[in-house]
DNA sequence: TTTCTGACACTAG
DNA sequence: CCTAGTGCCAGAA
């Protein structure tokens, strides 16, 4: 079995400042074509003890395939995107400008 | 080992 | 805009 954890990690702590990645992309980033992985990656890991853990990881820069995000995070993930400087549209995150493709950058 | 769960994606209605 | 169903795969119990 592959490790996808680390290359899930790995993947997101590559997307920049003022950017996000869906949840697809990062999955298909792994190699992986259920984008569920990835948030259950990140939901053990911010489960995990490590305290260091969620400062290492900018998980707010993951958000879904239509610029929505996570529910329970949503409030505090777009207060950190906006602080990044990622354009928002009526609440949701403008893919258009701010999707990284994380490798070929625009 | 099997079974369940989940910070999802996509399509259909 | 919404809900429901299906596919999907790595961890945790």
């Amino acid at each position: 079995m592959p490790r996808v954890r680390p290359a899930i990690l790995a993947c997101i702590r590559t997307i920049p400042p003022g950017r996000v990645m869906s949840y697809g992309d990062i999955a298909e980033f792994v190699g992986i074509r259920s984008g569920r992985v990835v948030g259950n990656v990140l939901g053990t890991y911010n489960a995990d003890r490590d305290e260091h853990a969620d400062q290492d990881l900018p998980w707010h820069r993951v958000v879904r395939a239509d610029g929505t995000c996570a529910d329970h995070k949503r409030a505090e993930q777009m207060q950190r995107l906006r602080a990044e400087g990622v354009p928002f549209t009526r609440g949701r995150v403008d893919l258009n400008v701010a999707r990284w493709d994380g490798r070929a950058a625009r």
